[in-house]
DNA sequence: TATGAATTATTCATATATGAACTAATTATA
DNA sequence: TATAATTAGTTCATATATGAATAATTCATA
């Protein structure tokens, strides 16, 4: 009984690295990273975030965003805008390129993750996100001997 | 219908992130990182395991692996020993103090498992086992287009 | 309204991920 | 058996993760 390789985390973590090249083989066809695309998806939805609202979207921490935030500018794929109310936040607000990008890389994604969905049914799609969620929904923090 | 936040990769990503502290905050308790651990856990099934060995089984890429290694052998916590069948082969080998922190370790880290486990019934945790090998069991390549 | 607390983005140091390339050792093949 | 192809471990360059700390700004409150 190998525990270890039926853990929660590793479990995760395989089929993660089992998810992840049908994706990043878009991504690197168009220049991206896997953070970086998740940036620009996150600004598909809303066209103006702050780095925080980012960050929380897109499950990126703080001190990674800035070096991606940093590389995506470079490429000139979105703009930093600091606000002028509150002048701690600083918005983010994709390029012209960067919502040409998107809209090209859009549904491309979309398809791949159709793929994914065709592999269970819709049945099995919530009851996977209903048992997933019970094993890991936030709790309080562990006591440790 | 925010689909991103949905998507398969991000959600394994969340419970990632939601489970991981909770062992995270006694590997630190015991100065180790999440990737030097699973390399010890490994060793834990069996004593002496080559790079690639450890490679497959802790999901650690190879040129991630020679780092962690390399830590690991700082604190003396492994040693490597290169073979004398095939020289290309390197065998990894926990030292005493590794075997003894091993020890000291894995019950409390079992016992998070069991924590995570008692979420669910055994039928869910079957159930959930066999979605997800059907969402992310490997593949052919996928055709871009 | 001065002053401490909270917030936002950032920097820093260290560790790891990713993909390409490289070295030494071994195996397969002409 | 010389030579090409493989293999194991490693190095390299670049990008990201983690936790602590910091600067600038705003908020709360005495």
């Amino acid at each position: 009984m190998p525990k270890f390789l039926d853990s929660l985390p590793m479990i995760l973590s395989r089929s993660l690295d089992r998810v992840m090249p049908s994706y990043r083989r878009l991504f690197q066809a168009n220049d991206l990273t896997d953070q970086q695309w998740r940036v620009l998806r996150a600004l598909w939805e809303k066209q103006h975030l702050t780095s925080a609202q980012i960050s929380q979207i897109t499950l990126l921490p703080p001190p990674s965003l800035v070096g991606i935030l940093d590389r995506l500018e470079k490429k000139n794929l979105i703009g930093r805008l600091r606000s002028t109310e509150d002048r701690r936040h600083i918005h983010i607000i994709p390029t012209q390129k960067g919502r040409a990008l998107m809209e090209h890389m859009m549904p491309m994604v979309e398809s791949i993750h159709d793929d994914f969905m065709q592999r269970v049914t819709a049945a099995e799609w919530d009851e996977f996100n209903r048992i997933l969620n019970k094993l890991s929904e936030p709790t309080k923090k562990r006591n440790l001997a």
